[in-house]
DNA sequence: ATTCTTCTTGAACATTGTTCATTTTCAAGC
DNA sequence: GCTTGAAAATGAACAATGTTCAAGAAGAAT
């Protein structure tokens, strides 16, 4: 174990490939869907072999898996980087992030959401522990607006809170149905989360510019 | 165009295979998954040869389409037979009931949700339109309680609701995150009605029993 | 330079959706 | 009932795609 940084030569080619294949599925599952993300179209592309592919991430779960990490990633950093200051401005915040993020970004959020595992195989768990602890970034706005509640119940509402503009957002984006324009999306959320604020006995931003 | 019931012993076999068929397709979804249904399994199972399967359907989306169709109607016939007198009673009655059938029916419903067709070809329309009716559900009793609203924005608001009770019950259900237990979900679902329905103004059912 | 380890390759295989020439089945006409 | 023509069923063959692995190439170690 050298613990001194010294990349081999073969170590870097197997890095830079394993970046160039990530970059080239998001790319095809970006543009054209999980469905039409393919082995060999991968391993063209990347100027390699089927079985690097499979040396590099196991099977090809391994490699749709890689690719939802890193969206569930990038997703968090995008939302940690909604302003704090005022919690009722971060709620709405976070609910327009996670909706800009979605419409940009639709088929790899879907990946993301629908993919299965072959067979009975778990997801793993890192994953979903990294979409759970996304979706719990409303606890501390919530917990500054509703000092008295019990943490746990805020946890709950937390993840009820996220998990239902995830909702409104995946099934609005989702051309298919009914395709809601996107900007009429944008006032459903900001309204939905009014209504919500509201119920909660939390004031809401109001007539105010958003 | 004989309007007289005469069916033909081939037609017969026809429409009994049919059924056969989707009885097998929903099962196989239902239990194992979309992702476990093959076309030759179905075939066996229905004991004929995977080309009537072909003849019968055009091709294998045909056939979870059609189951698709048929969990969408269902879930309509579910939902239509929540009672109506009291119209706040019925939204919780609507989300709770969507709830018992996304529970009892989880792989149905993501299939019906998360199905994508081949290459680029459209989801077909009676589905979208279906579900869209589904979800409209709401609307007639939140016209009652909001008289004075415009009719446009309660449709708007229906959607809105259900798409965010459907994001609280698919996510909640995934039992891959974090599976909530079913008992808390349907108290989250209730939490979740009662305070939007505050935060529009309409006082909830609140302490009384379900 | 030689050897050893590791990675890469791509042909072969396995699984699964799809097609279609052939056979079978059925209904209609005689 | 037999003949015949249309329709359907069949399943072998094909196509697309995920997976494996023996052989070879490339780099590291001595």
């Amino acid at each position: 174990m050298n613990n001194v940084q010294e990349e081999s030569l073969r170590d870097q080619k197997k890095s830079r490939r394993r970046l160039q294949i990530l970059e080239i599925a998001r790319r095809i599952i970006a543009t054209k869907g999980l469905r039409s993300l393919k082995v060999r179209d991968v391993a063209e592309a990347a100027g390699c072999s089927v079985g690097s592919v499979y040396n590099e991430f196991g099977d090809f779960d391994g490699v749709i898996l890689t690719v939802n990490r890193e969206t569930v990633q990038a997703l968090t950093v995008r939302l940690r980087g909604v302003p704090a200051q005022d919690p009722v401005r971060q709620l709405y915040g976070l609910a327009a992030t996670y909706l800009e993020f979605f419409a940009e970004h639709a088929n790899l959020l879907r990946s993301l959401f629908e993919h299965r595992m072959e067979d009975d195989r778990p997801y793993p768990d890192d994953i979903l522990q990294m979409v759970m602890d996304a979706f719990a970034l409303m606890h501390p706005p919530l917990v500054r607006l509703l000092p008295d509640a019990d943490d746990v119940k805020i946890a709950l509402l937390s993840r009820t809170l996220f998990s239902a503009v995830h909702g409104i957002i995946s099934l609005g984006l989702e051309e298919r149905m009914v395709a809601v324009p996107p900007q009429m999306l944008r006032q459903q959320v900001d309204q939905f989360v009014d209504v919500h604020l509201t119920g909660l006995g939390i004031a809401p931003v109001g007539a105010r510019s958003s």
